[in-house]
DNA sequence: ATCCTCCCCTAC
DNA sequence: TAAGGTAGGGGAGGAT
């Protein structure tokens, strides 16, 4: 099995799929009138993975998203089944794969042949088709030419994914073999992407190596032993060879020529039929090995054109490089933040710890991990484990010099600068040049100065990703249980195999890496990974080194402490004021004082280590914790709008991260760095110098990748810091208290159909004791309205479920719902959604048995429903858009919501029929009844007239309007007369003083009566409240009013709360006369408040409450006020997210 | 005890 | 000029 087929395993069941034509139109809103249910829905999907507009990602949380996930799961097993059934019957080809195994296609847009044919073939030649873009499942995205302002949006998405036109799923079909995508390319995307530097560049997933690598690697075969010198080998290269190794440093060669020529120089295949470039490409693409790649001709005339990927980081740089000097000049601050508007992305390209810090995901990627499915770490503990550790010698510099035989010898190291008084820092310098005291780290000033003829070379970051490719594919080849330790280092298990086979195992690879890549590696063999570590050490450079366990202790009695892997300067600086050096010495401590000195956990792999335990297993690819961005140099700002745009740049780019890992995360940690009082210029050209680190986080009640919640909350987080952006030195933002984003992000919303169809099982999770930091006061810098949030509902099936919270449980399955009528009479969110809200398409495709039971819920309509609409599909996309509009309409316009009679008709039906419902889910008070029936799901269902409508707007209620990016919401209004859009326009578009957008509060219509005050005490500048509070009696509420003003008039609550805390304590004793209507007031404004901004920014809600919540300790009023509330929150919270919320 | 945040330390 | 990132482990100290 493929690498390839193997991560599509990893997406489980939850491949996504669906039936026809709904892919087009990717995010193109201004199709919107004419678009189908479908194509919005694309859109919709789209906008959650474009990053070019940040007004258009809200859209997604909406019913209609949760529709199609569960559209999806459902329909996932199926899919399996006919796809195999159908593949197996008509695939011919000769191997036993099916033509298009492995691959996963992606329409996008009007294609012809028309996406519904291209499924067909997915589906007839073992293929798979994507009715919604997934960076994890998709392979390749199939496209027509586009409009240029599409292009953008592709690229956006796609990044790095290959764009190809249709014709190549036809070609390969006709040549019944899955042909080279290569050619198929769309240009318009092949030139951008050179154009356009990209963000995340060591993101970019790797899918595509130059398919001309392979070609000519094999056709350049050569013999490179150890001992033969690079000199010889440059002299074999074959003439077929366009580059040649030689032009690596020839920057005018390099820019336009052939980036990849070192790789083929070195690559040696023997009667291997395959290289290691068509090993990889294999694994990633799933082409057959057989593939001709008759793609390679179109890249001689433009060999740039396979750099879809992690080659863009090079390429952009080599072609950038010689334009920068023209940047510089003026102020002395040209290289910091404040001169260059792309500061972000041009410094991570050039940032070698960057590429280093980010390489693991791009190797996760690459190689997924198909390894250690069995875990037994305990073999590596007692009996004869073997452990080989191997790591490329000065890897920086040895890829760059392989090429220029006449450096090898002598000191060489590479940096970004050769300026002998430059403060720019050693990558990695070589063991001659480490003879001098040149390492990694230090200045190149001071290497020059220890080195006055040292070698100064600049990186390649190209060439370290393509090595490192080689290495771990050579790697993979001699052993299963890989444990990637970075680009250049790795643990290999080979415990099955006793120390001397492992020797052997050892040197076998460092020759295939040498044939490979014409670089070194050393490696060292022991019983467990500290010992192999060591033996590394000591084998290095270009060696092996077996450290027996019997020879342990020797090895270690003298061994200098800082040594140890895990032992840095501080630790060396503490143990050497003990008068400890070498581990000989460290073994005199008893545990117990090296723990009492060290920390428990410190203490105790202190006193393993020096005796040579280490009882870590090889192997263990455990799943990210956290995921961040940071940039300290270069960080100079002179205003607080600096600092914010530099903020938000860093949003983005976590943003992106998360979604190229798939993860969302609760807990945003914002870092600064703050220089000291004292401190002057630092000595480093843009460095930070003497900095104070601070950081400040904060937990969401629910995981995001959203860049525009990243936005609001690190701006308040920003605002923690009470400093001077002028002291900035650093910033960095982290994500952390990850969930997989394939839960969060596609179970998110309330959808009805969501939890009608799903057993709503999964969000039952505990939500432990969030809490944050509380210091100064909320910034009021959040000007912003952005309604983002990403909500969060049930884990929907999914076959990975290792980051569900221990709580939830397993997938749900059809058949499997269970809930009793009496609660899902509670619930309007587990509404059975109405027929004009199914995608017919989906509907039809659906397994007999299934379709079956959907039809009986809604009492056979469903097929008559079908009949009369067969052949119609035409007409969908206006009358789905214009009744939308109507639907709308009448929400906006109305502002309530009567239950229409047939939709309890159909509610009761179906308790009838199947006694199926949605699970209803922790609804905690008798107000929730009140709520729960509050969806907004109007359209009267007549007779037998059914309006197909666009299934994101039928049950959309007018927040999810707010949460339209604003183009759109605009066309949709637009759309509407005259004399209502004015109407609604008032409730969608225009925004309060407080730059919310205002929300129409439909649920005071059934509230409204136990309000004293009536409905919008928020709603004015400053809101109602305050002035009633004010002239009120009594002290508390006046107090509250007091606070308003005093937090800064923001309209946000909890920046009054906040700026009660300091108070709160003097006012104690006034709240003692605890009277039922001040406790009634404060509960109004709390829940009118919920309602304001339930949909909009959970997040705030959430603070206001756990501020709340500490109020009770000390105030009974708020006690009360807060007993009272919490379950309407909870209530409101399960309404429109699915799940519990605890404070 | 166990969790949290806010650090620091370490490795590449 | 120069591109001092990234992620995990862990400890101190506080809240529960
Ligand atoms: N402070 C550092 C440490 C490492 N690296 C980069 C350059 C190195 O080449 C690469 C691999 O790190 P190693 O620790 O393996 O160092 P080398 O491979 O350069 O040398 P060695 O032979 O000791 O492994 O990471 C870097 O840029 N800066
Ligand atoms: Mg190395
Ligand atoms: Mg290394």
């Amino acid at each position: 099995m493929s690498f390839n087929s193997s991560r599509s395993a990893n997406s489980g069941g939850n491949l996504k799929r669906s039936n026809d034509s709904n892919s087009n139109n990717i995010n193109n809103n201004k199709k919107l009138k004419k678009s189908n249910q479908k194509t919005l829905g694309m859109a919709w999907g789209s906008n959650s993975l474009s990053s070019s507009k940040s007004s258009s990602r809200k859209s997604n949380f909406t019913d209609f998203g949760s529709y199609m996930v569960v559209k999806n799961g459902k329909l996932h097993d199926q899919f399996n089944a006919e796809a195999t059934s159908s593949s197996l019957k008509d695939s011919s080809n000769s191997g036993n794969k099916p033509l298009f195994h492995g691959v996963s296609i992606f329409v996008d847009g009007f294609t012809v042949p028309s996406s519904q044919e291209l499924r067909s073939y997915m589906l007839k030649y073992g293929g798979r088709f994507e009715n919604y873009f997934s960076r994890s499942r998709v392979t390749h995205i199939i496209c027509s030419n586009l409009p240029d302002s599409k292009v953008k949006n592709i690229r956006s998405f796609s990044r790095g994914l290959p764009v190809v036109k249709p014709t190549w799923v036809l070609d390969s079909v006709a040549a019944n073999k899955l042909l080279n995508w290569v050619p198929y390319q769309l240009e318009q995307l092949v030139n951008d992407v050179h154009k356009q530097p990209k963000l995340s560049a060591f993101f970019a997933p790797k899918t595509s190596l130059g398919l001309q690598d392979a070609k000519t690697a094999a056709n350049c075969k050569l013999n490179l032993e150890e001992g033969c010198s690079l000199k010889d080998a440059n002299s074999q290269e074959s003439p077929s060879c366009e580059v040649g190794e030689s032009t690596e440093y020839s920057p005018e060669l390099k820019e336009e020529t052939c980036i990849y020529g070192q790789e083929k120089v070195f690559e040696v295949t023997e009667e291997e039929p395959i290289s290691a470039e068509q090993l990889l490409l294999e694994s990633l693409m799933a082409e057959p090995s057989g593939s001709n790649f008759n793609g390679g001709e179109a890249f001689k005339s433009s060999p740039c054109k396979s750099s879809a990927s992690a080659n863009d980081f090079i390429g952009d740089q080599s072609k950038k490089s010689p334009s920068s000097p023209q940047i510089a000049t003026s102020s002395n601050q040209c290289n910091s933040t404040l001169g260059d508007p792309n500061f972000v992305e041009n410094y991570f390209k050039n940032s070698r710890l960057h590429f280093i810090g980010t390489w693991r995901n791009r190797y996760r990627k690459r190689f997924p991990s198909l390894p250690s499915g069995v875990k037994d770490g305990n073999s590596a503990v007692t009996n004869g484990a073997s452990v080989i550790h191997i790591d490329m010698d000065c890897f920086f510099v040895s890829v760059i010099i392989r090429s220029r035989p006449e450096l090898q010898d002598k000191p060489v190291a590479v940096c970004h600068s050769d300026n002998p008084r430059g403060t720019a820092e050693i990558s990695s310098a070589n063991y001659p040049a480490r003879d001098f005291g040149v390492r990694a780290g230090i200045f190149v000033r001071d290497a020059k100065s220890l080195c006055p003829h040292l070698v100064i070379v600049p990186y390649n970051f190209e060439a370290y990703e393509l090595v490192a490719d080689q290495f771990y594919q050579i790697l993979h080849k001699h052993c299963n249980k890989v444990q990637a330790v970075s680009c250049d280092e790795a643990f290999l298990d080979v415990s099955d195999q006793g120390l001397e086979e492992a020797e052997h195992i050892a040197s076998v690879i460092r020759q295939e890496i040498y044939e490979a890549t014409g670089c070194t590696a050393s490696a060292g063999v022991a019983g467990n990974v500290l010992m192999a570590r060591l033996a590394t050490r000591t084998a290095k450079p270009n060696g092996q080194f077996l450290i027996p366990p019997e020879k342990v202790e020797g090895f270690l009695d003298e061994l200098p402490i800082k040594t140890l892997p895990g032992i840095g300067h501080v630790l060396d600086d503490k143990l050497k004021r003990l008068r400890i050096q070498t581990c000989g010495q460290l073994r005199m401590i008893t545990k117990e004082s090296l723990q009492k000195d060290f920390g428990s956990k410190t203490g105790n792999m202190l006193w393993n280590y020096s005796r040579g335990i280490d009882s870590r297993p090889v192997g263990v690819v455990q799943e990210t914790k956290s995921v961040g961005a940071e940039v300290n140099w270069g960080v100079r700002f002179n205003t607080l709008q600096d600092s914010q745009n530099f903020l938000v740049k860093l949003c983005h780019e976590v943003s992106l991260r998360l979604q190229g890992c798939g993860v969302q995360g609760r807990t945003i940690t914002l870092k600064l760095k703050k220089k000291r009082k004292d401190a002057g210029e630092p000595t480093k050209y843009m460095g930070y110098g003497d900095c104070e680190n601070l950081s400040h986080a904060m937990t969401i009640p629910i995981a995001t990748n959203d860049v525009d919640v990243l936005q609001r909350i690190s701006k308040q987080l920003f605002g923690y810091f009470h400093l001077d952006v002028k002291e900035i030195r650093g910033i960095g933002l982290q994500v952390s208290r990850l969930e997989n984003a394939d839960m969060t992000s596609q179970g998110h919303e309330r959808s009805s159909l969501r939890s009608w169809l799903s057993s709503a099982s999964g969000n039952m999770e505990e939500r432990s004791h969030p809490s944050m930091e509380m210091t100064g006061e909320v910034p009021s810098l959040d000007g912003q309205c952005s309604a983002g949030l990403t909500k969060h509902g049930n884990p929907n099936s999914d076959g990975d479920s290792s980051r569900l919270p221990k709580s939830s449980t397993g997938p749900s399955t059809w058949g499997h719902t269970n809930q009793s009528p009496a609660e899902a009479s509670l619930s309007r969110a587990s509404t059975l959604p109405q027929i004009c809200d199914l995608d017919m398409g989906v509907i039809e495709s659906l397994p007999p048995e299934i379709f079956s039971e959907i039809n009986d819920l809604y009492g056979g309509k469903l097929s008559e429903f079908l009949k009369k609409n067969d052949g119609k599909d035409d007409k969908i996309s206006d009358s789905v858009i214009s009744s939308s509009r109507r639907e709308l309409e009448g929400e906006i316009i109305k502002g309530k919501a009567p239950l229409p009679s047939e939709e309890i008709h159909v509610e009761e039906t179906t308790s009838k029929n199947k006694g199926k419902q949605c699970r209803f889910q922790d609804y905690q008070s008798a107000s929730t009844s009140a709520v729960g029936s509050l969806n907004l799901h109007t359209d009267p269902l007549s007779g037998d007239k059914y309006e197909l409508m666009p299934t994101s707007l039928s049950q959309v209620d007018i927040s999810i309007l707010q949460q339209l990016p604003k183009e759109l919401k605009v066309d949709i209004l637009e759309s509407l007369p005259a004399h209502r859009r004015s109407e609604c326009s008032d409730s969608t578009l225009e925004k309060c003083p407080h730059d919310e957008l205002k929300v129409e509060n439909f649920k005071d219509q059934l509230e409204g009566a136990e309000s004293i005050f009536g409905k919008s005490l928020w709603s004015g500048c400053p809101p109602e409240w305050v002035d009633k509070f004010e002239v009120s009696n009594n002290m508390m509420l006046k107090l509250i009013a007091e606070m308003y003003y005093k937090s800064g008039s923001t309209g946000f609550l909890s920046s009054i709360l906040q700026s009660l805390i300091s108070v709160l304590p003097l006012s104690l004793d006034a709240s003692n006369d605890v009277d039922d209507n001040v406790i009634s007031s404060l509960c109004d404004i709390l829940r009118q408040y919920i309602d304001l901004k339930i949909k909009s920014d959970m997040e705030e809600i959430y603070i206001c409450f756990l501020l709340l919540r500490r109020f009770t300790t000390k105030s009974i009023f708020f006690l009360e006020a807060y007993d009272r509330v919490l379950p309407y929150l909870q209530a409101s919270f399960s309404e429109n997210y699915g799940g519990n919320l605890n404070i």
